[in-house]
DNA sequence: GCCGTTTTCGGCCCGACTGTTTTCAGTCG
């Protein structure tokens, strides 16, 4: 069983908070970059480490030497010698113990050293027996705070899916704007960037009257708990989710909203430009503070240079404007200083859908109901791509050989009537072999060809794929992850051996647009496109409705850097067809 | 511990809020 790159960051961040708590300064952040970067890594870091040892590892930025061989240490062993340590010296749940709001690594190791507290348990009983209170540092407030939160920590807390944080975030944005006080007010922080999970929605909001707006966010009717509230910036949590208020002069709402939107990476390394050039920048603007004897005097410090926009912010960098999806610290800053940011792919590019499904599987309506919602979306061509019996299909409903025949002359016939271009396919399952669900003499009548994964969902997936990808009739492969947000993180990949082999193979590869899914995300589009790759970007729609997730698919492919032409569906029909058939 | 179109050593983003403290540490964004 491989290791994955969420259990690996995951000792790493462990590792941290140790040393964290144990005053020990920088190498916190060292481990905590160099896990972000892991988790994020498009191939499976530890196989790496075993198969190509650590020159292959150090490749992934802010991974070094020291690291990496930690990282090799881990694939090959399961266990990290200094890991091992430092939890011998401080033997506690750290994981859960930071999980309590306002408690971090030195608390944690506070409480060890007066308290012996270890676990959650530990902390509830310490903190019902007044316990806290009489350590040096603690008091009652902070002591009926734990207590409070305890029980929210014990709760899973996943992550909101975008769909969900969504329509949350234009909620408080509605409600707000009806505040009186309120000049301004948009999403920031995740929900911005379009990350497929939320962890909070974050609000901005420009006025003179900051205490009147964080009154009224305070008063929201959907507002639970307030987890604090100062004079500019406050926090509640509603029954679903955490929402941060933030609130600036109008003056200063560009260079807010340029923080606030992130990603914190991001910002670090934007401000980090800053510095080489001898300004500053913050929440409230950019500074030239070159002839400034203190720069840390104060938040508006030295001479403003801008703040009023964003772009006034990346300007004063010698930058462009970078699109908030491309902000994730992931070579965005350095492509913007060359001037080689893409051209991101819009919606209004979209010409197409090649992956719907039909009441002949398991999707809500006729096939010449889903070809009119298209038609009337202004969609040039749709590929009708029932599932074909296999694996993962719950109650039989996938289609026989037979049945695909009988359907391919009904598509043949509603495509002759239809206004737009109707593309007979088939959604066939790659099984644990990577062989498909559908025999090669249906499968070569059809127009398209989605093979994607339904069932064992575990472990690496990469040769099977390609597997699929090089299979001959094989247009797509559809969501190749097979991840359900929240639900299973799907098979592991070596991205780039997957996008390679389907670049050679001509072969697309999906980012499938389903919510629950947005498979691939972002860095693996990255990933594949710097192979070669052509995406296409596919609803995977069970009825009209579900048309309405192209919008995630979009920015999600635009997380990744695709251009239009790196998208299959943005291209004219004939195009497509002469993909399709090549 | 990591990193470098001024550096292979000397820096490492910057600020708000809370609770505890009598001037600041910790946590979080
Ligand atoms: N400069 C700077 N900005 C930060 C830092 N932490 C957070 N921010 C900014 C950038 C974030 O996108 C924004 C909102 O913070 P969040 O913790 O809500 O993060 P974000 O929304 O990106 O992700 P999330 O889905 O909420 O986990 O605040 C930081 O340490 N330094
Ligand atoms: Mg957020
Ligand atoms: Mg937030
Ligand atoms: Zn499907």
């Amino acid at each position: 069983m491989t290791i994955r790159n969420e259990e690996l960051a995951a000792q790493f961040d462990e590792l941290a908070d140790l040393l964290e708590a144990q005053d020990v300064e920088y190498k916190p952040i060292a481990y905590r970059r160099a896990a972000d970067n892991i988790r994020e890594y498009p191939e499976n870091v530890a196989t790496l480490a075993t198969q190509e040892g650590t020159n292959a590892v150090e490749r992934i930025d802010r991974v070094g030497k020291a690291i990496a061989s930690k990282v090799v240490e881990y694939a090959e062993t399961g266990e990290i010698d200094e890991l091992a340590e430092k939890r011998a010296e401080l033997p506690v749940d750290m994981a859960a113990l930071t999980s309590v709001e306002g408690v971090g690594p030195k608390t944690v190791g506070r409480l060890y050293e007066a308290l012996d507290v270890r676990t959650l348990d530990d902390l509830e009983t310490a903190a019902k027996n007044e316990k806290i209170q009489t350590v040096s540092g603690f008091g009652p407030k902070t002591e009926s705070n734990i207590l409070d939160n305890i029980d929210f920590a014990r709760q899973s807390q996943d992550r909101q899916l975008l769909s969900d944080a969504a329509p949350i975030g234009a909620a408080i944005v509605d409600y707000l704007t009806q505040t009186v006080a309120v000049q301004r007010c948009e999403v920031a922080g995740s929900l911005r960037r379009w990350r497929p999970t939320i962890g909070d929605v974050d609000t901005l909001v420009a006025s003179t009257d900051p205490q009147a707006v964080v009154d009224a966010f305070t008063d929201w009717p959907d507002t639970g708990r307030v987890i604090e509230a100062g004079t500019g910036k406050a926090s509640v949590r509603t029954n679903d989710v955490r929402v941060d208020l933030r609130v600036v002069d109008p003056s200063e709402f560009g260079a807010a909203l340029q923080y606030f939107t992130g990603s914190k990476d991001h910002n670090v390394e934007l401000r980090n430009r800053a510095i080489e050039r001898d300004l500053k920048v913050n929440e409230y603007g950019v500074f030239d503070i070159s002839e400034t004897d203190d720069p840390d005097a104060g938040q508006r410090v030295g001479d403003r240079i801008g703040g009023a926009t964003e772009t006034d912010v990346y300007d004063a960098l010698d930058l462009p404007p970078i699109p908030p999806e491309l902000r994730e610290g992931r070579g965005e800053i350095d492509a913007a200083a060359a001037n080689e940011l893409p051209d991101l792919v819009t919606l209004d590019a979209i010409r197409g859908d090649l992956h719907l499904h039909t009441d002949w599987s398991d999707g809500r309506n006729s096939i010449e109901e889903m070809v009119e919602a298209a038609t009337n979306r202004g969609y040039e061509y749709v590929c009708i791509t029932d599932h074909a019996k296999g694996p993962g299909m719950v109650g039989g409903v996938g289609l026989t050989d037979d049945q695909l025949e009988t359907q391919l002359s009904e598509l043949r016939a509603v495509g002759d009537d239809a206004e737009i271009d109707v593309f007979a396919g088939v959604e066939a399952n790659i099984g644990p072999d990577g062989r498909l669900s559908v025999a090669d003499a249906v499968l070569e009548q059809l127009d398209c060809v989605v093979a994607s994964p339904h069932a064992a969902l575990d472990g690496d997936g990469t040769d099977r794929l390609i597997a699929a990808a090089e299979h001959p009739a094989v247009d797509i492969v559809g969501h190749p992850t097979g991840r359900q947000l929240n639900q299973r993180s799907g098979l592991d990949i070596d991205v780039p051996a997957l996008a390679d082999a389907a670049a050679k193979a001509g072969t697309a590869v999906e980012i499938n647009a389903n919510p629950r899914r947005l498979d691939l995300h972002g860095s693996a589009v990255q990933a594949a496109l710097e192979q070669g790759a052509t995406i296409t970007i596919d609803t995977d729609a069970h009825g009209p409705e579900s048309y309405d997730y192209l919008r995630y698919g979009v920015h999600t492919a635009r997380r990744g850097w695709a251009e239009p032409s790196d998208v299959l569906t943005t291209w004219p029909t004939a195009d497509v067809r002469a993909f399709l058939d090549a």
